[in-house]
DNA sequence: ACGTTTCGAGAAAACGCTTTCTCAGGATTC
DNA sequence: GAATCCTGAGAAAGCGTTTTCTCGAAACGT
């Protein structure tokens, strides 16, 4: 087309003017390329350095074929989950000089395919977090996204790494833990009905509820928020529940700040466990006993996969998944008579 | 170069043999150019879908002189305040289009330059989040970052939105609270020195010892985090203050939880105010007397300036800032006798 | 001293697009 | 009916790199 020739920035056609060589041997210095003679190389690196070359990475990228980013998408970036699995990604590929591009689906499911595509299609690779679409979808979406690992999701596909936490053990250790304790009667304040770990909790809650046929077990509608938890004080109380297992930490501290309105003593009325240990679950009042996930190391893991995938197109499948620690704490103890 | 002809993506000429039109009418019909014949831009969009083509954003970047993404830099992506500007900004800059790469400089400053670059190379405009490094340098990297918006940090060029908070006028309302509820004894549990609103904070008490000469305020090293808070305790406790401003909700909620330990009653025997209004802070118990700073919007206010920047390339010079707002809640009281 | 390798650097193609340039063919005008 | 104006689509240039090709010159062996 040609717009304008010579645009603002300063590119590698400039060095090799002020340098008195080609393009090509400014690139060949650039990439460390040792085929050039020593003396020429340095005359190439005094006029890229004194006209602060620095080369274009669009450029590169297109002759490369490959970006040095990876992308994400995330259902909510608002959710202390995610965001330590971003920190962990982000983390980790930075120290192998990769970049992270990020897209928050805002839990909108149909948004999930567009959004992985488009950073697909800008990036070397993707990892697809907890995503909120149907199987099906999935399925159908997993081979054109590849190289990608999933996050808390599997699929089919081999090539498709999945990495998952095993929520069924944890919510089974969390309520064993309960009836050790001696509670008989618990609630199950439950997560969003469209989330897979929330689906997976459930089977573990049937496990155990074979297990402990003695045990009362209830299941209470919730979601995944402070707010869910706040709102179901009323709920929790009037089921009669002595332990509760709410879906997460976020939903045990908004339970927790709400029965301390009432004048609820926890853990002499009631019991309360969460789950993922966010930062701020042994800070509360009292510190939550929950189920660590070891989340920042699963961002780190997603990126190792994923790196795996990148390097060998030929990556073997895997299929790792995270048991939780029990971490117990002052928010559950025996009923105080 | 030639490597092999043929990737394995299908571009823009597979579509074209398909429709049997050239490179240039399918990119006329994919940008919705609308001199093209109906007919021809029915083949040539049925053979696209057939294809499932999507051009290839590389080629386009390329071609175009834009990437369509922004960058963020931040000091440090597990601190809250930076994951809600980072969301806020994400949010909106998404609802235009763009997408947000990100870099996380670990708080190490040596490093903010380089990443501060290579982001805004790959990207339309960058906003950088509390930059650590000096005034000089930042003085002196600003030009080469344009379009660029500054966050909590200001700069002589004049290109350079700079949205900012007042926390000094937030921590004097802070401690003026507390004079009002009859603390005479105040202690500031300050944070990162190299941080540049732990300056202005100081910059603001520094005020309000001015104009309150009756009352007694020390300052107390400290940090950002939780565990600054917690360890803090002791410290607290010998300075007599009956008052203390923690640098943010961090840290208030790390000096709650040790305080509670030792079974110091908040707000009677001392009362805690913290900075920011995180969401956590309304859970705590007691919930947290702080200075709202409504952070999410500063991300999208970020966004509103980058995006005018890279518009126009000569947008209106602009600095705003942002009044934090009281929250007072149950962790600040009068003394009880 | 001459043919043969080796070496180093420039020319040019390629990456996948967008857009200007160009030009054939049909519509319009006098 | 010929000169002129549109219209629409292909050819080709350009975005900024990397890398292959190519080829002159220097180094080597006999």
């Amino acid at each position: 087309m040609g717009r304008r020739t010579g645009s603002g920035r300063i590119g590698i056609a400039d060095v090799a003017l002020k340098a008195g060589v080609s393009h090509a041997t400014v690139s060949r210095v650039m990439n460390g390329n040792f085929t050039v003679d020593p003396a020429i190389a340095q005359r190439v690196r005094d006029a890229a350095a004194e006209l602060n070359y620095q080369p274009n990475p669009v450029g590169r990228s297109l002759a490369l074929g490959k970006t040095d980013t990876i992308g994400i998408v995330v259902p909510d970036l608002a959710n202390p989950t995610f965001q330590a699995i971003l920190r962990g990604l982000s983390m980790a590929a930075a120290q192998d000089g990769y970049r992270v591009l990020i897209a928050d689906s805002s839990e909108v499911s149909s948004e999930e395919a567009i959004l992985a595509g488009e950073a697909r299609r800008r990036c070397d690779g993707l990892v697809l977090c907890a995503p909120r679409m149907g199987d099906a979808e999935l399925e159908e979406l997993a081979p054109s996204l590849h190289p990608m690992v999933l996050i808390n999701r599997s699929t089919t596909e081999s090539r498709v790494p999945s990495l998952e936490v095993d929520y069924s053990q944890g919510v089974q250790e969390l309520a064993e833990h309960l009836v050790d304790l001696g509670h008989t009667s618990i609630a199950f304040l439950a997560g969003p009905a469209r989330s897979a770990s929330n689906r997976a909790r459930m089977a573990g809650l049937d496990k155990f509820r074979a297990a402990h046929p003695g045990v009362e077990l209830r299941m209470l509608e919730g979601g995944s928020s402070f707010e869910t938890g706040h709102e179901a004080v009323d709920e929790v109380l009037a089921s009669g529940a002595t332990g509760v297992l709410a879906f997460n930490d976020l939903v045990a501290m908004g339970l927790l700040s709400g029965l301390h309105e009432r004048g609820v003593r926890v853990p002499e009325d009631i019991s309360i466990t969460g789950f993922d240990d966010i930062p701020f679950a042994r800070y509360t009042t009292p510190p939550l006993t929950t189920a660590a996930v070891p989340i920042t190391e699963l961002g780190e893991h997603a990126w190792h996969s994923l790196r795996a995938l990148i390097r060998n197109a030929e990556a073997p499948e895997e299929e790792s998944t995270f048991q939780p620690r029990l971490e117990i704490r002052g928010s559950t103890g025996p009923l105080a008579k």
